[in-house]
DNA sequence: CTAATTTGCCTATAGGCTGTAGGCAAATGC
DNA sequence: GCATTTGCCTACAGCCTATAGGCAAATTAG
């Protein structure tokens, strides 16, 4: 009987593409045995359990979309930053969808504190650099650029723009360029 | 053997509770037969099967809303409205996160036709009378506030603004200014 | 008012997923 | 080569969905 050769990042690696094949959600310990021709039960000895897989999707998402928004930051202010920041972050639900809503599970605390969530923060932060905005008005646009693009994302994702004109694209590029408008009239040089 | 009185209406209606009381994902048909101190399969008398008692919850909670905010923007225009079309939106999911998450369920087309959505988008639609957006701009602005109140409210609901000054509040207050602010920008009147 | 029919909830059952316990064989180390 | 460790196995229990068929309560008909 030959070894499948298991590993908790190989299982990761497999429950990420997994999520992107039929979603975060449909994403199990007996489908991920079924992937690697292997009984449920030999992956508890990997994973202590089926939370434990969906974390570590989660946290490996995180990192990816947080590695693809500084690839896409590089170089960037204004509203140029972002464009990149937007279109990176739709870019990568729209590729990568069971990725995308695995990024968005809930995480404890601390192992929240230790995933690349603060990246993405950091990262909104220094977008708003390009616009001279003091706190609190700094943190209200982060929040805001948070829901609008998550939101945005979110719904298109669930078809709320699918069969209605104009292409969601249109839509997306009118809110990028009213929330650079937006920012800039908030801006205090 | 006395019997429960079970019928779709009731099930519908404690399947509500139960998913503000447990999480919309939490709701079962066993979970729900354990409320009526009946056998699961009993339900299946009344329910086709556990879509049809989301789709019903998702339903109930579309209509709801709609309601809500139908009776929130009675009488209202321009700014007034969009903070109380804001306000009814973001109330409702923080009173009824299990229902507020139904109503996001993905229907299939000729069930969403048929639900209240229509009465949502339209409702967006008059808000936006206030703000003279011809179209696309008028589309462009209905899919951004769905977006932005959407996102809000979905970051919110998951702890994203839990550990962080100021006050979730605060920003919302700064957000719905700002959406109105931009929006004045965008008119033609 | 009783008898026939319908309706409502039951038990039994099957299949899927999570998770634990214990077993055997392959890999590794001495 | 032999002992130990490791990896995947079977078996099982618990919970969920869903179907089939049964019996008794409610309703309708004569």
């Amino acid at each position: 009987m030959v070894r499948a050769g298991l590993s908790p990042e190989r299982l990761t690696r497999a429950g990420v593409e997994l999520a992107d094949e039929v979603g975060f959600d449909q994403v199990t310990v007996s489908a991920l045995a079924r992937r690697f021709d292997v009984k449920a039960a030999s992956l508890y000895s990997h994973l202590k359990n089926s939370q434990e897989l969906k974390t570590r999707i989660a946290l490996f998402a995180l990192e990816e979309l947080a590695d693809r928004v500084a690839a896409a930051l590089a170089g960037r202010a204004g509203k140029d930053a972002l464009e990149a920041f937007a279109n990176a972050y739709r870019d990568y639900a729209r590729e990568h969808p069971g990725r995308y809503a695995a990024a968005r599970l809930r995480l404890d605390p601390e192992t929240a504190a230790a995933s690349a969530g603060m990246r993405h923060s950091q990262m909104t932060r220094a977008i708003l650099r390009g616009y001279d905005l003091t706190e609190p008005d700094q943190t209200h646009a982060v929040r805001m650029l948070g829901s609008v693009f998550h939101g945005y994302v979110s719904l298109e994702q669930a078809g709320g723009f699918e069969h209605s004109a104009p292409d969601a694209q249109e839509s997306w590029v009118w809110m990028v360029d009213s929330l650079d408008a937006l920012l800039r009239t908030r801006s205090t040089p």
